[in-house]
DNA sequence: GTCGATGCAAACGTTTTGCACACTG
DNA sequence: CAGTGTGCAAAACGTTTGCATCGAC
C-alpha cells in the first residue's frame, strides 16, 4: 500500500515516450502538441485547460484553447492523461500515472489530495458486494474538512 | 415509493411542511414554488432542472427555468434538497432525506444507487485519519460496472 | 402597500464544432 | 502530396443575473 514519497515505483513515461505513442497511433507531433505534453509534465496535476493554454503560450503564443481541448481529448483516449472534476468549475487534467482522489470541502471549497490507500477497503468491498470497480479519482469526494467541521461543531 | 426493506425510519417532511418552512424563513408560497416542491416529492430523486420545469409546467405552463433554478437554490439553502453531479451533464436534485451516493460506469454511462452502508467504513476511517467528514452523495463515484468490467476482462 | 418572486432576455463560464488554411510525415 | 492539426469564430450547454412587473401577505 503506502509507497509514495519520491519512490520510482511507477514507470511514468516521459515527454518523448508520449509523443512516440501519439505518432504510433497515427498522430503528428506539432509544436502546440509538444508544448502541451511538456506542460502536463511540468504541472502538479491540477491544471485546467485555461492553465494549460497559458503555459503552452509561453512557447507557442498563438496556441488556441480549442486546440488544447482537442489535444486533451486525444491524449485521454490514448490513456496518457485523465481529467477530474474537483468542484463546480472547470475540469483539471493530469498524467494518468499521477491520477489520485480528492476531498473537496463544501464549506471552504478547498481540495485535499487523498492517499489511495484510504480507498482500498471500500474498493474491495464494493467489488465483492456489487461487482463495481471504483476509480475514486474522477469526481472529488465532497464533505467537511477538519477546520470547517470544528467550526460547525462549535457554533451550531 | 421511498421506503426500503419496510423500514419507516426517515421522518421525511411532506409538501405542506416544506412550504411552511419556506414561509417561516420569510419566503412566500407562490404557484410555481408549490408546483416545484410537489414535483420534487413526485420524482425518484434523479431529476434535472429541465426535468423539473417540465413537470412544473403541467400545472403552471408559464413557469420559467430561471425560476426553477432560483427556487432550487433557496430550497437547498433551507436544507430541504441537495443536488448531485452524476456525470458530465446537468446536475440532479432530490429531497435531502432521499440523498444517496451513486456509481457511474465510465464505459456505459449508467448510474447505480449505492447503499449508504457501503461507505460507513471509509467515512469513519477518513474522519479518524485525516479529519475529513465524507458526504458521498454529491459527486458520483466513477468506475466500471460489473457488465463492462467483464467485457474488458474478456477482450483485452 | 411592501417587498419578495416571477417571466423574460441576455450574459456567463466551460466545452464543442465547422471551416479554411498550414503543416507533418 | 495526402491528410492531420491548427487558429479562429461561433455555437452549444447548463446556469446565473438584471430588470420591469406581478402578486402574496
Amino acid at each position: 500500500m503506502g509507497e509514495r514519497d519520491g519512490h520510482e515505483a511507477a514507470p511514468e513515461p516521459g515527454v518523448a515516450e508520449v509523443l512516440e505513442l501519439v505518432r504510433s497511433a497515427g498522430g503528428r507531433v506539432t509544436a502546440p502538441r509538444r508544448a502541451l505534453v511538456e506542460a502536463l509534465f511540468a504541472t502538479d496535476g491540477h491544471a485546467t485547460a485555461e492553465d494549460l493554454v497559458a503555459r503552452v503560450r509561453e512557447a507557442e503564443p498563438e496556441a488556441h484553447l480549442s486546440t488544447i481541448y482537442r489535444n486533451l481529448e486525444e491524449l485521454e483516449d490514448l490513456g496518457v492523461i485523465a481529467h477530474s472534476h474537483l468542484g463546480h468549475g472547470a475540469a483539471t487534467y493530469q498524467l494518468a500515472s499521477r491520477s489520485h482522489a480528492h476531498f473537496l470541502c463544501s464549506v471552504c471549497g478547498r481540495t485535499t489530495d487523498a492517499p489511495p490507500s484510504l480507498f482500498a477497503g471500500v474498493a474491495a468491498k464494493v467489488r465483492d458486494e456489487i461487482g463495481f470497480r471504483i476509480d475514486a479519482s474522477h469526481f472529488a469526494v465532497e464533505g467537511l474538512c477538519r477546520a470547517c467541521a470544528s467550526n460547525v461543531d462549535e457554533s451550531p
